[in-house]
DNA sequence: CGGATTTGACCCGCGC
DNA sequence: GCGCGGGTCAAATCCG
């Protein structure tokens, strides 16, 4: 912890005055509890109604790798929350937060091996302020619009 | 048709 | 011990 200058709680409502910043950027390091949520690999373990499907059980990845999770927390004027950086991102969870009057949004990277989530909340107090977090860091290249190329040549070719 | 998105259900950790 | 909150995944649906 050595630059916290902002404390990871933004209840303070005096993180609006941006002072004009347009967008403020604050960097909070944050290693994930050795003995918490673990997002190294997807483990995670889910339930079932009735029926066990022959599937090994949840098992808590634990002391394998003692890499710490970054955590970034941006916080952006905008109106939308699609925040596009130019990676692909695909929701899997929205949830309301009890201090927010509008639902989290969970996104997560599409990508083999590249586990990093993204959550965006929306301030009650001002909807023009957008918090992103993000969590994890990327190990590939963006893919941009200009890397789609092949993608949509995949889906000339069934056209044909 | 494929991919992305939505909603509900489920699970885990902690608090009381 | 039980309840609540938060977080995640799965299946179904919609869009391109």
């Amino acid at each position: 912890m050595s630059l916290n200058m902002v404390p990871n709680s933004y209840a303070s409502t005096d993180l609006e005055g941006a002072k004009g910043n347009g967008f403020l950027g604050l960097m909070q390091e944050m290693e994930a509890p050795a003995a918490s949520l673990n997002v190294d690999n997807i483990s995670q373990n889910r339930g079932f109604v009735g029926s066990i499907t022959s599937e090994g059980r949840l098992e808590k990845k634990r002391g394998e790798k003692k890499i710490r999770k970054p955590k970034y927390a941006f916080q952006t004027r905008s109106q939308v929350d699609i925040l596009d950086d130019g990676y692909r991102w695909r929701k899997y969870g929205q949830k309301a937060v009890k201090n927010n009057k509008f639902p989290r949004s969970y996104y997560r990277c599409t990508h083999q091996g590249c586990n990093v989530k993204k959550q965006v909340q929306r301030l009650t107090k001002d909807e023009g302020i957008v918090v992103t977090t993000y969590e994890g860091t990327h190990s590939h290249q963006i893919e941009k619009s200009t890397d789609n190329f092949e993608h949509i040549l995949r889906q000339m070719q069934i056209y044909s």
